[in-house]
DNA sequence: GTAGGGTTAG
């Protein structure tokens, strides 16, 4: 079938509006721009040729709206991500872009660490209605990275809808972002909150809690109490979770306490992986048994893991730790050799040990060593959980 | 079309 169209009015018209839906166009529709000379363009006639719509070309043609439609608003997000003048390229593209790509530029500003344009992004998306929960998650969760957790507090007070509000990704990550910024007091006690007004927690909800326990006073009964409580609600414990209570254990120098979780792992099929090794020497070095770490460094090599760095180094602090100077050396030299020793750290444990022990000249001999190599340091602190609590 | 993870020093 063939058709002619004649153009004689109201181009704009005709071209902005969609051919029915029962046909699909073959003519190339950049032919049909609109001329300003009107004297010419008035006598235009254009032969259109159409088809009649097969189930075939119907997919085809909804795939080509489809793609060109995605073609457009990725374009518009890279524009806005690219642009010196967000507040400008907002005006001029806002409206074509869905929440979903907000949503994608949104994580492009917090992954590039570009603070001021996320927070103004967020706000335009406030204000034009173009939200969704994962917009809040993932601005949330970098207002923690930024180390903006009371920002964050204020987003999530602000929040008025009931289900957004217990929306378990959202709590998570107001949660992740208090416990990152070294408040879980004020964490726990929103918590409940939260559990009051009907959020379900799941095992991200406590992974997250858990791993504010490491680093806290009486971490350890905290985090008995969570893993009492996520049992209580069903969870069942994962490799990461071990992972954390071996952390919080060795952090409060329990190894019997760290084993008794290792072994628990193992009986429940969990494979230990180098962080659950690490963990549990860290948690050996605190008493200096020196057999038993052999002994598990050994276990490691059998599963097929190779001591890194962070394995090796440990195994020295457990040595010292045990005052076993020699072996020290030479695990110090091994380190040397595989390029492991070039921060202070190592250096800094033997000679800790040293001179804890009153062997001031090896200690000192150790120093020279560090002195004659080129080695770093650095370190920031934490910060502390303060007046937060008054907030919630 | 979103959230979470654990390791080494003082």
């Amino acid at each position: 079938m063939e058709i002619s169209v004649n153009l004689s009015t109201r181009f704009p018209h005709i071209l902005s509006s969609p051919l029915p839906s029962s046909f699909s166009a073959v003519s190339s529709l950049p032919a049909l721009r609109p001329s300003h000379n009107s004297a010419t363009a008035a006598k235009t006639t254009i032969t259109i040729v159409v088809k009649e719509q097969t189930p075939a070309t119907a997919l085809i043609s909804r795939r080509n709206h489809k793609s060109n439609s995605y073609l457009s608003r990725k374009s518009a997000v890279l524009q806005v991500q690219q642009s010196s003048d967000l507040a400008s390229s907002l005006q001029r593209f806002g409206g074509i872009l869905k929440v979903q790509d907000l949503n994608a530029i949104l994580r492009h500003f917090g992954e590039q660490n570009r603070w001021p344009d996320l927070s103004q992004l967020f706000n335009w998306m406030q204000q034009h209605g173009k939200t969704s929960v994962s917009s809040y998650s993932s601005y949330i969760k970098f207002l923690g990275k930024s180390l903006k957790p009371l920002k964050a507090l204020e987003i999530y007070n602000n929040i008025t809808d009931e289900s957004t509000k217990t929306n378990v990704f959202i709590c998570n990550s107001v949660l992740s972002c208090l416990v990152r910024n070294g408040k879980l007091d004020s964490g726990i006690k929103l918590f409940d909150k939260m559990k009051q007004n009907g959020l379900t927690p799941d095992a991200v909800t406590y992974n997250t809690l858990l791993t504010g326990c490491i680093k806290v006073k009486r971490g350890y009964s905290k985090a008995l109490e969570l893993v009492q409580e996520l049992k209580h609600n069903g969870l069942q414990m994962d490799s990461v979770m071990y992972g954390i209570l071996l952390a919080v254990c060795a952090a409060n120098s329990l190894h019997e306490g760290a084993e008794s979780y290792f072994n628990c792992m193992k009986d429940e099929g969990h494979s230990p992986n180098p962080f659950h090794y690490s963990s549990l020497l860290n948690a050996y070095s605190s008493v200096g048994n020196y057999e038993k770490a052999d002994e598990l460094v050994q276990e490691m090599k059998s599963s097929g893991l190779v001591p890194n760095k962070v394995i090796l180094t440990t195994l020295l602090k457990v040595y010292v730790r045990g005052g076993l100077f020699d072996k020290s050396r030479e695990l110090l030299a091994e380190l040397d050799t595989l390029g492991y020793a070039e921060d202070e750290m190592p250096y800094c444990l033997l000679m800790d040990g040293l001179a804890k022990a009153g062997r001031l000249d090896e200690a000192k001999a150790v120093f020279s060593e560090l002195q004659e190599k080129s080695v770093k340091s650095g370190k920031s602190p934490p910060l502390d959980d303060d007046l937060f609590l008054q907030d919630l």
